[in-house]
DNA sequence: GGAAATTTGTTCGTATGTATA
DNA sequence: TTATACATACGAACAAATTTC
């Protein structure tokens, strides 16, 4: 996993697409949890809005889905 | 409302403006929070720095003030 | 039951870079 | 050059729902 700090390509699009494809890959499996926002800034060297941003863009794509207080969850089924 | 796009005056003065009018005509009301920055940049169309400049004349004009976390408020007398 | 920690949601504050007129 | 506007990113504070002890 590559984050290229001088492409032209946004920090949370780059986190995005590495999220994705962990779900695709399996990583994180349906229905169950993903990393918190704050783990998931330590992991990527980022900012809580920037991790905001980047599921943003998994929620749009119907990846996942979040629950206040409790987490973000892959969906049952990604790949529909 | 209007936003005149092809006009002399920027975007953030016209916003400015139509807040003053909501304010002196009771739509936002004394004490009372105004609409978060994303929710005016989403009705005006705008992006949040110009949402931000424009809300900077209302506290230049003492009209509102701000408190981070909580959000813009009308000051207790607008009309002071 | 109750207090504390965790987690997502919301909001303003600040800074940088780019583009345009 | 200056002023305007947008996109991105980080920081800070507060709020609310949930979980855990």
């Amino acid at each position: 996993m590559t984050i290229d700090l001088d492409g032209p390509e946004p920090f949370f699009e780059q986190i995005a697409s590495v999220l994705t494809q962990r779900i695709e890959g399996g990583i994180y499996l349906p229905r169950r949890r993903i990393p918190s926002e704050y783990a998931l800034c330590e992991e990527f060297g980022v900012s809580r809005p920037t991790v905001r941003s980047a599921i943003a863009v998994l929620v749009e794509k119907g990846l996942v889905a979040t629950s206040k207080g409790k987490g973000t969850f892959v969906v049952a089924d990604p790949g529909e």
